[in-house]
DNA sequence: GCCAACGTTGGC
DNA sequence: GCCAACGTTGGC
């Protein structure tokens, strides 16, 4: 799950403990969250910043339940073509778990065959919610615990 | 700031 | 329903 430091950081997520991961607005996202379930394991990534990566880990605390930005006027979220009745965006509510020892940057994933088959390399991280296999995500927290390569 | 990828929109 | 135009996004 990507986020941009400057509008959510896991430093903030880390602070708050539980946050919520609002303003997705793309349909393959939200369908990849209504798919989560409580206790899932996420990856948080940093996007938009040099460089790029993965520096954390959270647990899914609430599953998909609808954005309340989507009706909100004043929100850079707004959605006019939503109401709640029938709501188009949803939410999930995420536990820090940890923050890793050090970035696991984009280009070392893009560097890694074991990784060559991870959507975030096959296309971007413009599909802000995508899944990952456990065996991608577990190596990756093992990499970043070990000293950096 | 630029560009490529790609999702969305709207005219037909 | 198709598809060209357009807008947005993320990496560089």
């Amino acid at each position: 799950m990507k986020s941009e430091p400057d509008v959510y950081s896991i430093d903030t997520l880390a602070s708050e403990r539980i946050g919520t991961w609002e303003g997705v607005r793309s349909y393959q996202a939200r369908n990849h969250m209504r798919a989560m379930k409580r206790g899932d394991l996420a990856l948080f990534y940093h996007s938009s910043v040099v460089p790029p990566g993965v520096l954390g880990v959270m647990r899914i605390h609430r599953e998909a339940y609808p954005d309340p930005t989507q009706f909100d006027p004043s929100s850079p979220y707004y959605d006019d073509k939503s109401s709640p009745s029938a709501p188009r965006w949803d939410r999930v509510d995420v536990e820090f778990v940890e923050k890793l020892p050090r970035l696991v940057t984009l280009d070392e994933l893009k560097g890694d065959p074991r990784f060559a088959d991870m959507l975030v390399i096959r296309r971007g991280m413009r599909l802000s919610v995508q899944p990952v296999a456990a065996s991608d995500f577990k190596a990756i927290v093992a990499s970043a615990k070990k000293k950096k390569r």
